[in-house]
RNA sequence: GGGUGAUUAGCUCAGUGGUUAGAGCGCAUCGUUCACAUCGAUGAGGUCGCUGGUUCAAGUCCAGCAUCACCCACCA
């Protein structure tokens, strides 16, 4: 027999195992012994293909092989699909970063190499990513891995966007968008992070322009802007103003007359109750311009700098022309009144420029706008969490996401980036017939460009330079993966299981699942969806790089061994609550992993005599203990169907160690050597080991599985432990 | 402006209305060649944030308050 060693030897024994697993191809549920006839399914958040794993990524992978392993073992058709994402804008902002190291940018490359450079730089990370999953022992089917830039899930992508186009819920528009003049991309509202802070509050003084010497006082945080106001609005209630509507007055820095309109949107007791319309940058006066069909003056260009429109602040950036608008007013005497004033900013999440308000034409989906049976894609979400069909954990997620879901507006898909899934879009340049005019000249294409233009026959076509939103195609990810991975994969995996996340991206991609998946399969992709929290270090900071507080998953593996990783990430912690982990707690489940070790070393050697496959009927006493250990089956079994993972972890862990190690095994250490009822004792030892080794499998597949290698085994048990019955 | 969470042992956290409120780490004392020092035994350590309420029974449910953390939001 072979001699073992006295202390578990994770880092040698873990790649071996894994490598046993996956050969065994049981990974892939068609490959699977037995008869299965429910399936479980998880689809893999794809991790970013543009960085290697954080202890983030442990977090899912703990949770989520649990799950699959459990219901593995429960006797389902239990499939992992794994795949990682392109994630657009992050990953071009990463790379970005280091072009800058050598002193490119991406304007320099050209869109042709930008994209081929990101896309070689994604395939090398994709292999890291899979290395590392694999090390964390993540059991799932790399048969059927994908990525978010394959081509069959393009496709399914664009089909989608066709869709929307044909359904009337996606449309071209010209909107004020939340544009980052650094990154020159426009953004979501979920991109935009909003800060507080001190800024001042300027009363500017509009001349009446019939030169009777009378004024209106306008309130306002960005005198820089007062080129672009095409009005003054004050509330048709407000008695103040109501003798002044219809007149006009001199806009103080281009000299310009604009009318004083009424307005309800503007709040009568903030400021002097004026309020001036910049149409073009502000999203306010954007829709209060709309309706009053007024101009849109757009003063501000893309590159971040003022326009000759501008007048005298031409050329500035903003904060420039604030600076250089103030000294205007205030040498021309339009400044009455120049006060701090605290408010929140929006600021770009990733380099924190301030956002500005800007015009541009993008691509919206109509979230809000009702469809087929009179619901929007808002409605269809909101009715399948409030009838439980998708049900969330914890519940108080729910709150959150109605709320959210009321506040919903419509969504901007696309970015003037490179990295992405370019909008199927065409544009005829020649709008050649009234047809074509009326069209706009805009041909949605799901299958390439077309030779010529559908509606007046022009070969002049160029294609919408700008990419999809990377949550527009991973909102469709569920479906789209197993559309792709397999004949009847859809049909048998789909509707999936659970969903299983972190609650920072409840809104940005689990919202956007539920209603793209609604929309394309009529059906929830999902039933349950399970939230986990940020992981933070003892202090309860968030793990930054720059803070130099990072663990690294795979430090910790080579260390410590991927099982008490996996522990000390999963006890201890309910569902939405951020994880915290410091090193001596994975310390803490490496030691257990070494009980567990040496339990079964003394079980081993204590086996002389013993037949796995004969039944023996135990002592009164013994059957007590089995009565005892049948008890905590249950009670693992039900924290695991009721997604308590750290409950169920934690009473394994306290069972085997302070009962089963502390008190069974010193018992039974007695009676062997004593040789006072050994067969009985032999029986208690085996089956308990077995049993506990079969329930913490899920929780620490490795040395539960290398143990397992070395047991003898009756005939009906499975060779390898991860396909082993559930001992319940 | 709206909303959420947290407050339990020195630290990090569990706790499903029902015995004397738990774990890990840390601490103290003792032990251990015979599965494991990555070990064992014993122990100290708690007005469960505050104030009220519901209940036969409250750490747990309800209301209010305080402190901390977080999320959402187009009052310029």
């Amino acid at each position: 027999m072979e001699k073992l060693p006295s202390a578990y030897p994770a880092s040698e024994l873990e790649p071996e195992i894994y490598h046993l697993w996956e050969e065994s191809g049981y990974f892939n549920p068609d490959k699977l012994p037995g008869e299965r006839k429910e399936s479980f399914t998880i689809i893999m958040p794809p991790p970013n293909a543009n960085d290697p794993l954080h202890i983030g990524h442990a977090v899912f992978v703990s949770l989520q092989d649990i799950m699959i392993r459990y219901q593995r073992m429960r006797g389902k058709r239990a499939l992992w699909l794994p795949g990682t994402d392109h994630a657009g804008f992050e990953t071009q902002v990463v790379w970005e970063r280091k072009l800058a190291q050598q002193g490119k940018d991406r304007f320099s490359l050209g869109r042709e190499e930008f994209f081929r450079q990101l896309w070689e730089y994604t395939q090398k990370n994709k292999r890291i990513v899979k290395e590392q999953l694999k090390s964390l022992g993540a059991s799932c089917d790399w048969s059927r891995e994908k990525f978010t830039l394959d081509e069959d899930i393009v496709s399914i992508v664009y089909e989608t966007f066709y869709q929307l186009w044909k359904d009337g819920l996606l449309y071209r528009g010209k909107r004020i968008v939340n544009y980052c003049p650094y990154h020159r991309t426009a953004f979501s509202n979920l991109e935009v992070k909003y800060t507080e802070e001190k800024t001042y509050l300027y009363f500017v003084r509009y001349d009446f322009a019939d030169n009777s010497g009378e004024y209106i006082t306008v309130a306002t945080t960005r005198p820089e802007t007062i080129p672009g106001d095409v009005a003054i609005a004050v509330n048709p209630k407000d008695r103040r103003y109501s003798s002044v509507l219809g007149r006009e007055v001199i806009e103080p820095i281009t000299k310009r007359k604009i009318p004083i309109i009424a307005d309800e949107r503007v709040e009568m007791d903030f400021g002097t109750g004026a309020l001036k319309i910049t149409p073009a940058h502000a999203s306010l006066d954007f829709e209060i311009g709309q309706d009053h069909h007024l101009d849109i003056r757009e003063t501000l260009d893309f590159d971040g700098k003022f326009n000759k429109l501008a007048g005298p602040l031409a050329g500035l950036t903003v904060s420039q022309a604030r600076k250089k608008a103030e000294e205007i007013l205030q040498s021309g005497g339009y400044l009455v009144k120049k006060q701090e004033y605290w408010h929140q900013i929006g600021r770009c999440y990733k380099c924190g420029t301030a956002i500005e308000p800007m015009l541009m034409d993008q691509w919206f989906v109509a979230v809000t706008k009702p469809f087929r049976g009179g619901k929007s894609l808002r409605d269809l979400a909101v009715e399948a969490v409030q009838t439980g069909k998708i049900k969330i954990i914890p519940s108080r997620f729910k709150k959150v996401f109605f709320h959210w879901m009321e506040n919903l507006r419509d969504w901007n898909i696309s970015r003037q980036i490179v990295w992405g899934i370019r909008i199927p879009v065409y544009y005829c340049q020649e709008q050649k017939s009234e047809l074509c005019r009326k069209k706009k000249g805009i041909i949605v294409s799901p299958s390439g460009p077309p030779a010529r233009c559908p509606y007046c026959g022009s070969t002049k076509i160029k294609q919408d330079p700008d990419v999809l939103d990377t949550w527009f195609s991973s909102g469709q990810w569920p479906f789209a993966t197993l559309m792709t991975t397999g004949e009847n994969d859809f049909s048998r995996f789909y509707p999936t299981q659970v969903m299983e996340t972190g609650w920072d991206i409840l809104f940005f991609w689990v919202a956007r699942m539920i209603m793209l998946g609604l929309y394309r399969t009529k059906k929830v992709p999902f039933e349950v969806v399970y939230l986990h929290g940020l992981v933070r270090d003892k202090d309860r900071q968030k793990m930054s790089k720059s803070k130099g507080n990072v663990i690294d998953p795979l430090g910790v593996v080579n260390t410590y061994g991927a099982d008490a990783l996996r522990m000390a990430l999963v006890i201890g912690n309910t569902a939405g609550k951020d994880i915290i982990i410091f090193e001596e707690k994975i310390k803490g489940y490496r030691n257990f992993a070494n009980k567990i070790w040496n339990v079964a070393r003394f079980v081993l050697l204590n086996l002389e005599g013993f037949n796995p496959e004969k039944e023996i009927e135990p002592i009164p006493e013994d059957k007590k203990i089995l009565q005892e250990f049948n008890s905590v089956k249950k009670k693992v079994t039900q924290h695991l169907d009721n997604y308590r993972f750290s409950l169920a972890g934690e009473t394994l862990y306290q069972y085997f160690w302070h009962t089963f190690a502390d008190k069974i095994v010193e018992e039974m250490k007695i009676r062997i050597k004593g040789k006072n009822q050994v067969a009985s004792a032999q029986y208690v030892l085996y089956s308990v080991l077995t049993d506990c080794l079969k329930m913490l499998h899920p929780f620490m597949p490795f040395v539960t599985e290398a143990i397992w290698q070395r047991l003898p085994k009756s005939s009906s048990a499975a060779q390898l432990l991860m396909v082993e019955k559930w001992p319940l």
